[in-house]
DNA sequence: AATGAATGAGTTTTCATTCAT
DNA sequence: TATGAATGAAAACTCATTCAT
């Protein structure tokens, strides 16, 4: 399965876009093969010629984004800027990946972050909250931070945070203009920094 | 449906009960309605004539509990102490209820938010948000909080927080004895409070 | 499941009967589980509230008829008859079977060996041969058959014999009028006994 | 069709023996058609570019190997030996078959005898009673056999013994050494003949 | 109120066959 | 001749809901 022509390479893709979509728009369970199918433009049977079910192709889709979001994330540990600064541009990163793609993102807060496919990725999330917990601890360890809060912990209050405001914005709750992007990065990132109270 | 014998009341709450057990255990989709009936020790039939769909039941248990949460929540804004002490309330009560019900909070945290019918429900989830945000804004109003953050998102964030907390409890990857449940309480308070960065 | 109503096991029997008529006429791969239905006149989804699946009623089909010959052929071991007699009896009870439910020997025989569930039957038929081996058995120790053959190796051809027959019979190719069939069990017997007798 | 190369022919031949195998294996309906062109090392479309259908995979295979068969078994007539040998050689012109094609034997016995195909294929097998038919038939002319019974039911019987044995073998129920290939031809032509021969 | 058998529309999945390259 | 991607018509099975008792 590893070895795949370009052409082939494209039919899969377009059948993963329609996918993210089709997840989008009526929700994984709701969402008929079918529709996938039509979305992309292609027969019925050839979704199942490139996943074995629909099931792994919402597997499929948190894995490649996932993935591609935790080199992102990565790659910020590797900066030499403040552990504050660091948590800043994760931060970017999740909620500028809504503005990028929200139906990819959509999705994912729709239907993996909680869903009983997930206990299979668990190990995937870890690795995210595992950059976080590495950027809070090393702020901890060169002062930057106090460090009477657990990593772990702030790490989960970090993208609890985050998630919600996605969640906010997929549910229509929340504007998303460009303008209100950056005014969510900065609450997330002054409050999770500074703190709600005046000094 | 308003009047209803306490017999009757009774064997309405064992199978609301019953399929918060059931939908805790395999996810609300994959929870059969037989399931809930087993549980609750009821012939299957009797499901449906407390109930008119597996839905229903979705809602009711949402409802009622969410209810439970909203008075006790509301009930803190009329405390009269500092905002700061308001919120750390507010995460108490979110946090406490896990340890009193953890399978409550599960099917919570798992099913509501990729529920479509949740979109119904999002009036109460907003009466939530609306408390929270009240409190902060008097916070603000009062010189405790700094004003350059929007009450609507820090709410966001809070809750955000918590339920980050609450999930990795419910997926078993953080501890959930009583000292953790204070300690999380604690971090979440301290660091949207005073955020983490040494002052 | 054992308990059943005698309302329940009469609608158990009827999808079951139909089930015979069913795959007689069209064969069980190409029969469709609504064909079944409807020839029970009962609704689709009952067939899957009495049966797990169309593999358990030819499963099922396959294991009651043959417990019940059986048990009519291991009455015949009781009898205290010559070997020979025993034998005839045996054929006679095969062979009569085609002529009280033609469609259930036509299922039995067409698909008994190609159905990989068999595999798991294999026990019961091997009781079969058990039954006729140890006639034959007796027969050698009584002196009344030569005991230069295999009793194992008899029973195969006598139920070899009968088996060809009903097939011919189940295909058409061979008359199956009450004199036919008089002359067909004459026919085994005659030729599986005049060779089997010492002489 | 009726024209090709050698190297056409190799590779129609190496899909066919490939298929023999795989619905040995697994028999004719759950082997899937991808499965007899990568047993055969060819590519998937390769098998429709020899053969119109799966169908006609199994049709070919039955009708290559009967006529073979029947070749072999009709050349017996034609020797000048009593019919009791052209009885034995019959029989162990079917049994040796075994002994070189098992797999041959298995899809045959399992696949062919009782399919729905075989209505079409009826007038071949008949020709292999038919040839055994007359055997019998001369033997009572000749005063070797007796005359009491049908020479067709005489046929069906042996047919039923033999393929009842080789079923034996398929399920692995009795044992295939040379020396039990030989018992086993010994048994039934034992059986039969001294049956029918007159005293 | 209580029971559980009955219903049947709706869904995923399979796989023989076709066809463009 | 050879390849294997593309097609889509079936078919089994599920399960929420209804209903007779």
């Amino acid at each position: 399965m590893a070895v795949r022509s370009p052409a082939q390479e494209q039919k899969r893709r377009r059948i993963l876009d329609a996918a993210v979509r089709a997840f989008a728009r009526k929700g994984y369970h709701a969402c008929r093969v079918g529709e996938i199918a039509s979305e992309a433009g292609v027969a019925y049977g050839l979704v199942y010629h490139y996943f074995t079910s629909k099931d792994e192709i919402l597997e499929t889709i948190f894995r490649e984004t996932w993935s591609q979001m935790l080199t992102a994330i990565e790659a910020v540990e590797e900066d030499r800027v403040p552990a504050g600064e660091q948590l800043r541009k994760v931060c970017a990163i999740v909620l500028r990946t809504w503005k990028r793609d929200p139906n990819l993102v959509r999705v994912l807060v729709r239907e993996v972050t909680r869903s009983p496919h997930i206990q299979r990725e668990v190990e995937e999330i870890e690795q995210a909250y595992g950059a976080l917990e590495r950027i809070v601890q090393r702020g901890q360890e060169s002062g930057e931070f106090r460090d009477d809060v657990q990593p772990r912990l702030a790490a989960l209050i970090v993208y609890g945070a985050l998630e919600e405001i996605l969640t906010s914005w997929v549910m229509g709750q929340l504007d998303d203009t460009d303008e209100e992007v950056d005014r969510a990065e900065r609450a997330v990132v002054s409050i999770v920094r500074d703190g709600l109270r005046v000094r």
